[in-house]
RNA sequence: UGGGGUGUCGCCAAGCGGCUAAGGCCCCGGAUUUUGAUUCCGGUAUCCGCAGGUUCGAAUCCUGCCACCCCAGCCA
């Protein structure tokens, strides 16, 4: 990642190199360990982002875990997509595992503390063991079954393994300190009994290893040296060591370091509301391009190297943020400027017809299709007597610097020449139906050293292909500092606006995730759904304006 | 009220006792422009949660306080 090697060192390289240097590790292994019970958010991104690239800073290698540790949440459908993502976003991971490749490992290691003294067996019911635990304030009372023997604790937790008890009955907790000022070192749960059809291995198992047991021997079983997480497994970091250090790991043991998570504005980010927005249909799937989610960015416009870039420029640190989202458009159109087609579409049409040009008359035009690098060729096209122009760019009673087409006004049709408006008509409703203007045959574009304030793009009515754009607003509004309302109730009436207008002819051939930038209207990107029959266009994001009526 | 964290410009974020507190986003000027885009110049914290203290000197060290986040799943 060169990218990486102009931004300012964060925190965890610190901590990474400060290893280096004490405990003389030779390779840098990480992991990015996603539970597989749901699509990959940009969240996901930063958190991947930082995973592979600190492995890549140093010359060490990043795997690839699914944390498939509870069986009933979790289901392969998932697996795969999220691979497909990763992938996309231009990384590669060392190993491919699943926790559950772990599962007779932890096994083992449980009996090894039970044989030590650490575990046991405890038959307190949910509800007993939350009372037993304590509050924050007040210590936990030990179990009363917390002091069986070594004997029983093996013969109980034997017979869980093969399923003489019900789910709930019993679990296997770990016998540290229930008068711990840090809660989760009073005596947490590391099996329980779950009689549930794994996705990866089946039915051999009812008893699975909790996340807290399972996360440091899955990181130190495949020789991981930082395991890299969000802020709140903080609290949880004494038990990750705990684990490690009482199941006998070798040195060095793998090191916990976390970092805040991602917060952008005008969105949400978990996946419970996420879930939530697709399923009673606030959106129209996970891939909506109005989601967070990788599918849905990809869906909208949004490149890997955008993404990444703007996890770069986001930066990682400790301290809770929300970051603007207009930082990710930012980073969008940067990398679009610099490399998608310029092409022509008029989103909401009126016409323009030339009054001193014939009904068969054309004149041919040509367009650059990246004009800062003309190795990228042009393309021609026609300039004739009925064309299209965008509502916006016609007023009759115009407001101050208004550099656009008005009556009497001059513009430029780019790529073409300078027309004078005539004289315009309504319709019925009063709206403005078709505009009138003569064109000045001396004007022609490249050719003419005349100047006029507005240029507008346009379309030649013969050759124009009927289009369906998608144009998107952020998913919430904004909530006050003390919104205590459901999120749902911040959703944006206006998130999705359809407009039909029509594209240039080379458009409607376009591939199915090709982007381009639409001249003055934004960056766009062809559809899953485009076809060349029905050519649809999300807008991923527009240009910047400095244009305001006031 | 227990424990663990975090507080530097509207939003991110550098800064690790010593030049006038990086940079990016946003915003505002101005130049160039056949995209009101791009590009290009220029501007925007005398101040670092607050209050004391140490020091020749502190955002950086110490003390106290305040605010916000996380933890009481047999979720991850």
């Amino acid at each position: 990642m060169e990218e990486l090697a102009s931004a300012p060192k964060n925190f965890i390289e610190e901590f990474i190199e400060q290893d280096i240097a004490e405990k003389g590790l030779l390779h840098i292994r990480t992991r990015f360990p996603p539970e597989p019970n749901g699509y990959l958010h940009i969240g996901h991104a930063k958190a991947l982002f930082i995973d592979f690239s600190m492995a890549e800073k140093f010359g060490g290698t990043c795997n690839l875990r699914f944390d498939d540790t509870n069986p009933a949440k979790e289901d392969v459908e998932y697996v795969e997509a999220i691979e497909y993502d990763i992938n996309w976003l231009g990384f590669q991971w060392d190993k491919l595992c699943f926790g559950s490749d772990y599962f007779d490992t932890c096994f083992d290691l449980a009996v090894l503390l039970i044989k030590k003294g650490l575990a046991y067996v405890d038959d307190l019911t949910r509800d007993e063991m939350r009372e037993y635990r304590g509050t924050l304030t007040e210590p936990g009372r030990n179990s009363p079954y917390r002091d069986r023997s070594v004997g029983e604790n093996l013969d109980l937790f034997y017979r869980m393994r093969d399923g003489e008890f019900e789910d709930g009955a019993r679990t296997l907790r770990a016998k540290i300190d229930m008068a711990s000022p840090n809660i989760n070192m009073r005596d947490p749960a590391i099996y329980r009994i779950r009689h549930f059809t794994h996705h990866h291995t089946g039915d051999k198992w009812c008893i699975y290893p909790m996340y807290d047991f399972a996360h440091p021997i899955q990181d130190a079983i495949e020789g991981i040296t930082h395991s890299l997480c969000s802020l709140e497994y903080e609290a949880h970091r004494p038990l990750y060591d705990w684990v490690t250090e009482n199941c006998d790991f070798p040195e060095p043991l793998p090191r916990q370091i976390e970092f805040a998570r991602l917060n952008l504005t005008n969105t949400v980010m978990s996946k419970r509301y996420l879930r939530r927005l697709v399923e009673e249909n606030h959106v129209s799937g996970w891939d909506d391009p109005r989601m967070p989610t990788l599918c849905g960015l990809r869906r909208r416009g949004y490149t890997p190297e955008a993404i990444r870039d703007f996890l770069l420029r986001a930066g990682i640190a400790k301290a809770d943020s929300v970051v603007d989202t207009a930082m990710l458009e930012h980073c969008l159109r940067e990398d679009l400027n610099a490399r998608a087609f310029r092409m022509n579409a008029i989103l909401d049409p009126i016409r323009l017809v030339v009054e001193n040009m014939g009904e068969s008359e054309y004149h041919e035009v040509e367009f650059e299709n990246l004009p800062d690098r003309p190795e990228l060729g042009t393309r021609k096209a026609r300039f004739g007597r009925e064309l299209y122009i965008e509502r916006e760019d016609f007023a009759i009673d115009p407001p101050k610097k208004y550099f656009r087409l008005k009556p009497e006004g001059e513009v430029r049709l780019k790529g073409a020449y300078i027309v004078r408006c005539t004289r315009y008509e309504t319709d019925e409703a009063g709206n403005v139906a078709t505009v009138y203007c003569t064109y000045d045959p001396e004007t022609k574009s490249g050719e003419c050293e005349r100047k006029v304030k507005g240029t507008l793009h346009w379309l030649c009515a013969k050759d124009a292909v009927p289009a369906g754009f998608r144009l998107y607003e952020p998913l919430l509004l904004d909530a006050a500092e003390d919104d205590a309302r459901d999120f749902i109730e911040r959703l944006n009436p206006d998130s999705l606006k359809i407009a039909r207008g029509f594209v240039e002819p080379a458009l409607a051939k376009a591939t199915p995730g090709e982007r381009f930038q639409f001249i003055r209207t934004g960056y766009f990107c062809a559809d899953l759904e485009h076809t060349q029959d029905a050519p649809v266009f999300n807008r991923a994001v527009g240009l910047k304006d400095s244009f305001r009526v006031n």
